[in-house]
DNA sequence: AACGCGACCAACCGCCTTGTG
DNA sequence: TCACAAGGCGGTTGGTCGCGT
């Protein structure tokens, strides 16, 4: 049993807006700035409830929207931050100068996320169904349609910390009904659990078992991937051990995925450490010494 | 022309988070 | 520390549109 419904109130409007709530709704804003939500249809004479009111507004009244079909840069944008974030639909409209969170999520669930999984999954089938009605604005396109590039390794990734509690958990169950929610870990560091796809083009860096050692790792593949333009390094000294990270550039220069953690462990056995960095990460929070969660680790003996 | 069906998307619902006293 | 209110978020619903039969 939640919080009954804001819109409870007998005589609020429901449904479609007018262009005359529309009006109100502007001017009023225009007039007094956003906020106060809840008294705001009161003041601005509008027989709504407040959450309807802000939806109306931020989703389609707002001035600096972005009207019109998603663009193919766009949505590879979109198809890379969710495969990075998960659902996190107002992070990612964050990434988008115009679109909201709304529009980005009726995207994807419309069509986007079947695109995608047409590329990265062709072997899967999906449900068919008999071709009829309406076509799609933008035309879904197969596997091979030439703008559908390598998925985020992050998504290859093996997820090995099975006991992180999502932030979202209550009692170690969600409370939203039907959710699908992939994103585990705890409230600071949340992690996407991967898609298990055998169509998915191999990394190397994809360990076989879930024990914290072990596993194969592919130097060649990490080489390869340095000579990507969307690959960089960064090295750093904690303690006297220097770290060397590869980062993984999903969407320009100031959005990096962390990938794989080298700690050179020079004074001992001379082995290095490969540490896979299959976490979850978030550019607005993130720092050199976050905590890592359950990582997987590689050694050069493998 | 009428109907059925799928695509689209605005809006709703319910839960979570944050702010405040 | 707790309770409450308000804001925010993501999942879902349902109305509308337009194409195929």
């Amino acid at each position: 049993m939640g919080r009954a419904p804001c819109c409870a109130k007998v005589g609020l409007k429901k449904g479609k807006w007018t262009a005359e709530e529309d009006e109100k709704l502007v001017s009023y804003i225009k007039a007094n700035g956003e906020g106060s939500w809840r008294s705001m249809p009161i003041n601005a004479g509008l027989l709504r409830c407040g959450k309807s009111c802000r939806l109306r507004w931020i989703n389609y009244l707002k001035d600096d929207l972005k009207r019109g079909n998603i663009s193919p840069e766009e949505e590879e944008i979109i198809g890379r931050l969710q495969a990075s974030l998960g659902n996190r639909w107002s992070l990612i409209a964050t990434h988008l100068v115009g679109r909201t969170d709304n529009e980005i999520k009726n995207h994807w669930n419309s069509h986007l996320s079947r695109k995608l999984q047409l590329q990265r999954c062709p072997e899967i089938p999906l449900p068919v169904k008999k071709k009829r009605g309406r076509k799609p604005k933008s035309v879904i396109v197969g596997a091979n349609d030439g703008r559908g590039k390598t998925p985020s390794r992050v998504r290859k990734l093996k997820q090995t910390s099975g006991d992180n509690k999502n932030a979202d958990s209550v009692d170690g169950e969600k409370k939203k009904k039907n959710t699908t929610d992939t994103i585990t870990g705890d409230g600071n560091n949340p992690v996407i659990a991967p898609v298990e796809c055998n169509g998915a083009p191999s990394s190397g860096l994809t360990s076989e078992n879930n024990g914290s050692s072990g596993g194969e790792f592919d130097m060649g593949e990490l080489e390869n991937m340095l000579l990507l333009d969307n690959f960089e390094e960064m090295t750093w000294n904690v303690d006297n051990v220097n770290y060397n990270r590869i980062w993984e550039n999903i969407i320009d220069d100031s959005f990096f995925q962390p990938l794989v953690e080298i700690t050179m462990n020079d004074n001992n056995d001379g082995e290095d450490e490969y540490r896979n960095l299959d976490r979850w990460f978030d550019p607005e929070f993130y720092t050199a010494d976050s905590k890592w969660i359950d990582p997987e680790f590689y050694t050069t003996d493998g």
